[in-house]
DNA sequence: TTAATTTGCCTAAATCGTTTAGGCAAATGG
DNA sequence: CCATTTGCCTAAACGATTTAGGCAAATTAA
């Protein structure tokens, strides 16, 4: 009986893709399987439970987005770095919805410290260096770009400005305008 | 056999317990049945299926939550109704996070349509009349406070505010206060 | 090259949640 | 008080998760 080569990393890949497909909570070891032309025990070898594959899938969104918004601020500052990091986000939602879904996985602390989440409040930090905000408004200002791009990005993904015709990327630009202006007006102070 | 005096409304009400105590995602027909100390295909009379409860308790969620926030705004105007509004989010959401999270459920459009989200959208244009901002700003601002409240109650349940020594209450207050001066320097243009 | 060991995928079976079909008894109402 | 409706039941199928134990392929060492 030949060996179909599976691996932890291959596995999280497939149910990335299938997350993207059929979205993270339609994920299931059991599809996975299916598409390795695999029995469901085998990859108990591989991935210590359903939920240990769905945790590997949230880490593996939040590294590539992650990578992604670090690649987009790289070499800018100020109103543009906002503007890409922002980009970077709704980009990388849009083209993998999924995987975009799984990075709101509840983690447990250990790790979600030992996860790409860090790093994603530090790009955010990094964004307002060219603001000049002084502690604790930094991390007021980090919490607020946060909640904004991400609560923005889910709303839109469940819907809810379909019943409006105002063009959600025009919404989008005006925020990050708004955002920008508001961080400038608290830097003067 | 004495009859559990069972329906719909009260199986909603005893799911969207439920989802308080354990998480929305966590809740099934078949711990539902448990608490009423009934078998299983008993429930299946008074509702569809599983995806049928799931649904009823995101709908009812919806509800207590913009009659919550309806009341929280009347009287008030400007940044008090701002605040109000906000505040009448983040307490439902800690005071009921099961039901918050099945507020984010994805209805299909009709069910949507026919559901208190619309309410919500009218609850924030109501705020936002004070601020007097013209189409198409209104609803880009409508979609900047519901994703902002929206995405940091989410990133704060997420816990990902857990690693920094700033208050989230200190945090919410001063992100408050800055979209309150956002939309007041949007009115002036 | 072959023997020993590890690794990978298998079969089998238990557990749990969902769902449907069909039945009996309690409530309701003429 | 009899007929009908309603509410909860038993029984059973299905699908996903998970564990135990086995055999064969791959790897390594003699």
């Amino acid at each position: 009986m030949a060996r179909a080569g599976l691996s932890a990393e291959i596995l999280t890949k497939a149910g990335a893709e299938l997350a993207d497909q059929v979205g993270f909570d339609q994920v299931t070891v059991t599809e996975v399987a299916r598409r390795f032309d695999v029995k469901v025990a085998s990859l108990y070898s591989h991935v210590k439970s359903s939920q240990d594959l769905k945790v590997r899938i949230a880490l593996l969104a939040l590294t590539e987005l992650a990578d992604r918004a670090a690649d987009a601020i790289a070499g800018r500052a100020g109103r543009d770095a906002l503007a890409a990091f922002a980009e970077a986000y709704r980009g990388y939602a849009r083209e993998h919805p999924g995987r975009y879904q799984a990075t709101r996985l509840r983690l447990d602390p250990e790790t979600a410290a030992a996860s790409a989440a860090p790093r994603h409040a530090q790009l955010t930090r990094a964004i307002l260096r060219g603001y000049h905000l002084p502690e604790p408004d930094q991390t007021h200002a980090v919490r607020l770009l946060g909640g904004a791009f991400h609560g923005y990005i889910e709303l839109e993904a469940a819907g809810g400005f379909a019943h409006t015709p105002v063009d959600p990327q025009a919404s989008w630009d005006w925020i990050v305008d708004s955002l920008d202006a508001l961080l400038r007006a608290r830097a003067d102070h």
